[in-house]
DNA sequence: CGCGAAAAATGACGATCATCAACATTCGGC
DNA sequence: GCCGAATGTTGATGATCGTCATTTTTCGCG
């Protein structure tokens, strides 16, 4: 675990780069750098708790993060993984209150800081940084309603679905027979916690996509025979 | 149903003064006013479909606007409810692609539009809209991830409830007795597509409630005798 | 006021789910 | 490699839900 200081340049990160960052120059970066700390996180160590005051932007380097909330009676949803270039916490940032979720490391990872302060000072300067700001709140929100979306006109059984397509896209790779192979990034609770349900109905749900031969479970490890077969099997579905 | 122009001045717009646009100068509103029209719409009428090209961005005047979207199996979702002050269209604006939801008038509705074209000029020149939009774009993520979090963590019966809850902050008043009364403002079809479920469920939970003394339903009015109670009821919920 | 359409309530039934419990498997740390 | 904890699986059971069908009520409009 590891703090970096001022040296840590954005411009020579390819995360950035490819990343909602893109369109900053190297003026702005360099005033950003300011205030820019680095550190490594073992698997399940906190980068921030829900209600913790927000101490700035976080940017993922690398690894994976998730990002949960516990609502006032004790009920905890995970509401999307973060990834590398992904930027977390910019909501309290802007609205100026604690955090209203955790982000926790699943599995290694490496997040960058940028200081409250530094960004306060930085924004005013840069019109850039407010419209790369404006798309990532943008796509944020967009992104929350697909879900939400989702979550609202599918069961779970076509939730579960969607969100192992979703990890395909992410996670999968292509075995030699043309299946979809996918090491699962997550428990089945977490699962069961992105789609509304219990551990034991992710289970179940499981196996009834794997006597139907839409999927093969072993472990973490999904074997996927046909990706469009999974995908059209959501498609019967609640007709609202 | 009319067509403004130019003539339309949002500095004189109450409801814009106590949105988002708050904090906006008369210069600026005066650039925006050029781009401006303003149209009546009557229940059920449409401000925009799912799938049409943004033709910049709305902003409600009076009256309730419900944002649905259907996904690709025709399922239908109800993710928000507008009203005064609320500006619709704006992430299609910033993302550059078509309408991702459809706007539709719940009851008599008026809304203004700004061009796409003003406003893409309006927000090169004025950092003050940029920020302004940072805000938008995060509250309502803000917004969508609170939905969203709900979805996930509680049941149907919890859902109803807290979209009740909901309703009564906005159109809710006070009985003489002390109970809050509330008078639906849509459809339990309507409730059943924001909460995930059927009309038939709705109806039933209703029923269950008014069993449990938490709320008494007589066509679109509601006793609540406790808001308090009601809330509480949704408090034991899972508790992952 | 009356008509027709939409909305709502109710019943029946099979499917799905939450919960509790028991047991198996995997994983991390020593 | 071993051990304990966490994770995953499976079974049983009652509650809830989706679906279809039927009836009642409400609402908009002439």
């Amino acid at each position: 675990m590891s703090k970096g200081g001022a040296h840590i340049d954005c411009c020579e990160c390819l995360v950035a780069s490819r990343s909602v960052w893109a369109g900053i120059d190297r003026p702005c970066f360099e005033m950003l750098g300011k205030g820019l700390s680095r550190r490594e996180y073992g698997s399940g160590q906190v980068v921030f708790l829900q209600g913790d005051p927000n101490a700035g932007i976080y940017c993922v380097r690398a690894g994976m993060i998730a990002i949960r909330r516990t609502d006032a009676n004790g009920n905890s949803a995970l509401l999307k993984l973060a990834y590398p270039g992904d930027t977390l916490g910019y909501r309290s940032f802007f609205e100026g209150n604690e955090h209203r979720s955790s982000a926790e490391a699943i599995g290694p990872a490496v997040v960058c800081r940028v200081a409250r302060r530094t960004l306060l000072a930085a924004i005013a300067e840069s019109p850039a940084l407010n419209r790369c700001f404006v798309s990532r709140a943008v796509s944020d929100a967009e992104n929350a309603y697909n879900t939400l979306t989702r979550q609202v006109a599918l069961s779970n059984r076509g939730r579960l679905c969607q969100v192992l397509v979703d990890l395909t896209a992410r996670h999968g790779y292509r075995d030699d027979d043309g299946s979809d192979l996918l090491h699962l990034p997550i428990t089945r609770r977490d699962l069961a916690a992105m789609i509304g349900t219990r551990h034991e109905t992710v289970s179940r749900i499981m196996a009834r996509l794997e006597k139907e031969g839409l999927a093969a479970f072993s472990g973490r490890m999904v074997r996927i025979p046909r990706l469009d077969a999974l995908v059209a099997s959501m498609e019967a579905e609640l007709n609202g």
